[in-house]
DNA sequence: AGCACGCCGACT
DNA sequence: GTCGGCGTGCTC
């Protein structure tokens, strides 16, 4: 069941459906009082469960299955790994067209002799809507009488027997149809037709559009679509009806699939340069003795155009391939990129994709069609149900949206992939230009094979960075704004040159903290322990925790005085601060605020590469995917923030992140330049940055990780505690770190406060489990386990919230 | 997770 | 004396 619960449900079936069911198809099964829900058929067996009554399953939804076996091994691993049940990881892996639920109908009774003088006002709303609409949703209920609880009155009405209830199971996925028209038989001969067109010569418009359907159909030989013809013949579905009803024209539908792929065929693999091909044999070469390999290639040195040989070469043998990127890559450059070379053979499954949509691409990674040979997608594309998988590659490896945090089941779609590949006996490839220190870690230890790929593409040049420090400036009032004067003068010269910029800030809105000058009182959120970030287009202070906003204040809550003022800057700020400095030039900003709409991200995409934008500033968002020829500075605003970010990772991160914003700059001949404004230029992170150090990096912050004990050395499982009650929620936690350390001793650390301390009104602590190399991962889990199930068992914590991650980085 | 049930404080 | 809040326990 879809559920959170870790038991599976026992229904009872009739000898012909148990013949028929089998492993993976799903039944719809009453559940509880009232709902129904849609189950997964998990094993069929013969012998009547003692300890309670089972009920029948309601209805079989599939002919066949829609889960494959590997895919429940696979989940099983899944939910045992990462300790949630397999309801979660159902609830995650399936489109949710795919779980329909009873939704309770609400109709007037059929015998009802209505006595309406003793309704309520309210009661006596619902019955005439019943009036005018045969049946009612609770939803519409709730509208009707603009309130959430309406169960009060329902039951009233159920009482006085005015309406009936019942549950409607609704099947969510409705396939695409498309009408299309066409002649009548008996109108084929053309003697008929002719007869036909000289009694129409009353109805003009009528005899146009049959004009217009002959010029069509003409040309497509068969029926025509009933849109276009409308649209073609410039006239109204009334004058289309009106000859559907004089049987002359008749209707048919064909289903369509919403997925598809309309652009030029395939065409030449472009040809590797030496390096390249020097890669993708090394490659090969290390799958004969590797089942994972990494491919350590710098930025833009072309590893797309490797994976694509790599995947021509294994659909050839039939195969499937996984190709999976961080949300944020995905995007529509590198979509096109792949069609170009495989045209109708690729399929793209992600979040922003409609569930009938997904559907559909997951019918057809099923049936193993070849119009989804091809998957690329984001971490969740790694639950479709592949029948015969070749290949997994994993690019930007290093990134950490591949880890899911919220909800359950919390999974690292790199190392759940690489266990998907072992039951499929598949090959991965992991891609990065800065690789996590775990994946080179397994490199260097030999447990991957590894390539390297150090030129980039074209041999163009790795960009010049340069650290400019601020400190100094700012002490010496050389600031303008948030601009040091060797970043405004390299603006100023890229402009000139006619060349684009890039200015990356990690915070978005305007700034984060707003203080009064003379009581020093700074505006929080009521509901979290964070002080509000200034948005200045809408003039709004706002929570980025839990999404509370209020309008900008004019004096200080706590003093009354006019004297607030704003500490910190996000993009917003620079981008004010751009637009005054160079009110000629085309100032643009990326991050979540400007890219909500649905096409708003591609939209900026296409000005920059339209060339309308000079300089983009941004937040992470930029880091990603952004390939464009005429970028020749990237200027990085403030690199400490990042540094000093409260997280064992903070530094490999930064490292990573300020590599990643550095190869957009110059990816043609013309060498990029990139500079980093820092109040610490010595930081070691920085000079390992403006040297392009990979190599000194990862020593160095092993020798840490190893100091601290943490990752790759030792694993971590964090332990959260959230309760409405700050008490609560200590106690609580202390005691589980108690009892666990009964067992772990020193490895059990905390519980310990976030710098978010309470979050929408929740406190929130953390326990961190250590595990040592030579520990059992497993028996740690099953001691935590054991720990939770007598803590679940104690009253006075029952409201506690407990969230466990495993591999929590 | 949802949902029903039951207890208890607040207001007509 | 009723309404609605939330804590508790169950789901084959």
């Amino acid at each position: 069941m879809p559920i959170p619960l870790k038991q599976t449900f026992t229904y009872q079936v009739n000898k012909d459906e148990a013949g028929f069911l089998r492993q993976g198809m799903r039944v719809a099964v009453p559940f509880g009082k009232s709902k129904i829900y849609t189950g997964i058929i998990y094993s069929i067996y013969n012998n009547n469960p003692p300890a309670y009554e089972t009920k029948s399953i309601d209805q079989i939804l599939d002919e066949t299955p829609v889960i494959t076996e590997i895919q429940i091994k696979h989940w099983e691993w899944l939910a045992n790994y990462y300790m949630c049940t397999l309801g979660e990881i159902i609830r995650a892996a399936l489109p949710s067209a795919f779980l329909l639920e009873s939704e309770t109908i609400i109709s007037l009774a059929s015998e009802s002799e209505v006595d309406e003088t003793n309704f309520t006002d309210e009661e006596f709303l619902v019955f005439e809507a019943l009036q005018h609409q045969s049946m009612l949703h609770i939803n519409d209920i709730r509208n009707i009488l603009d309130r959430s609880n309406v169960v009060k009155v329902l039951d009233g009405l159920l009482n006085k027997k005015v309406i009936a209830v019942h549950e409607e199971v609704n099947d969510q996925y409705k396939p695409k149809l498309k009408r299309y028209l066409k002649l009548k038989a008996p109108y084929h001969t053309e003697e008929n037709l002719r007869t036909l067109l000289d009694s129409l010569s009353r109805a003009p418009k009528q005899k146009e559009v049959l004009m217009t359907l002959f010029m069509m159909s003409a040309q497509e030989k068969k029926g025509v679509e009933s849109v276009k013809l409308q649209k073609r013949s410039d006239t109204t579905a009334s004058v289309i009806k009106a000859l559907l009803e004089k049987d002359i024209l008749e209707e048919y539908y064909i289903q369509k699939d919403r997925v598809q792929y309309s652009g030029d065929s395939a065409s030449e693999i472009k040809t590797l340069n030496e390096a390249q091909e020097h890669a993708f044999s090394e490659i090969k070469e290390s799958f004969v003795t590797h089942d994972v390999t990494l491919l350590h290639g710098v930025t833009s040195s072309g590893k797309t155009e490797i994976y694509v040989r790599l995947i021509s070469e294994v659909i050839k043998t039939g195969k499937q391939v996984l190709y999976m990127l961080p949300e944020i890559a995905l995007t529509t450059q590198l979509i096109t990129r792949l069609q170009y070379y495989f045209a109708d053979k690729v399929s793209v499954y992600h979040s922003k994709y409609s569930v009938n949509e997904r559907v559909e691409v997951w019918n057809n990674v099923l049936d193993n069609k070849s119009k989804a040979q091809v998957i690329i997608g984001a971490r969740s594309s790694m639950f479709l149900p592949f029948k015969d998988l070749g290949l997994i590659i994993i690019d930007e490896e290093h990134e950490g949206s591949f880890k899911q945090y919220n909800p359950a089941p919390r999974y690292h779609a790199r190392d759940a992939g690489v266990v998907l590949a072992n039951f499929h006996k598949a090959k991965t490839l992991m891609g990065s230009a800065t690789p996590s220190l775990e994946s080179y870690h397994n490199a260097k230890t030999a447990k991957f094979g590894w390539v390297e790929l150090k030129k980039r593409f074209g041999n163009v040049l790795m960009p010049a960075i340069e650290l400019v420090d601020i400190k100094e400036a700012h002490r010496k009032k050389r600031m303008k704004g948030h601009f040091s004067e060797r970043l405004l003068e390299e603006i100023n010269e890229t402009l000139e040159n006619k060349e684009q910029i890039i200015l990356f800030q990690n915070r978005r809105g305007f700034s984060p903290i707003v203080e009064c000058t003379t009581c020093g009182v700074a505006p929080q959120c009521p509901n979290c322990d964070v002080s509000l970030t200034y948005h200045q287009y809408k003039k709004e202070l706002r929570c980025h925790y839990c999404g509370y906003h209020m309008a900008m204040l004019q004096d200080c809550m706590a003093c009354g005085s006019n004297t607030l003022d704003t500490k910190g800057f996000g993009t917003e700020q620079i981008e004010t601060e751009l637009k005054s400095l160079f009110p000629k030039h085309a100032i643009a900003r990326m991050d979540q605020d400007t890219t909500k709409g649905k096409h708003a991200y591609a939209k900026l995409i296409e000005k920059l590469e339209n060339e309308e934008i000079d300089i983009l500033v941004g937040t992470q968002m930029l880091a990603k995917g952004l390939d464009f020829r005429n970028i020749s500075l990237v200027g990085v605003m403030n690199a400490d923030n990042l540094l000093n970010f409260p997280d064992f990772r903070a530094h490999e991160r930064s490292f990573q992140l300020l590599q990643q914003v550095s190869g957009r700059a110059g990816r043609t001949k013309k060498r990029g330049k990139v500079l980093i404004q820092t109040f610490n230029p010595y930081h070691q992170i920085l000079q390992q940055v403006s040297t392009n150090n990979y190599e000194e990096m990862y020593e160095q912050q092993m020798e840490e990780r190893y100091q601290y004990k943490y990752p790759p050395f030792y694993r971590t499982i964090k332990i959260t505690f959230k309760d409405r009650g700050f008490e609560k929620m200590q106690k609580s936690s202390r005691w589980f770190a108690q009892a666990l350390a009964l067992k772990l001793h020193e490895n059990v650390l905390g519980p310990e406060q976030p710098p978010v301390g309470r979050i929408r009104n929740q406190f929130i602590t953390n326990i961190l489990v250590k595990i040592p190399k030579k520990q059992s991962i497993s028996k740690t889990k099953e001691i935590i386990t054991k720990v939770q199930r007598s803590f679940d068992a104690i009253k006075e914590f029952s409201s506690v919230r407990v969230v466990v991650d495993v591999d929590n980085y």
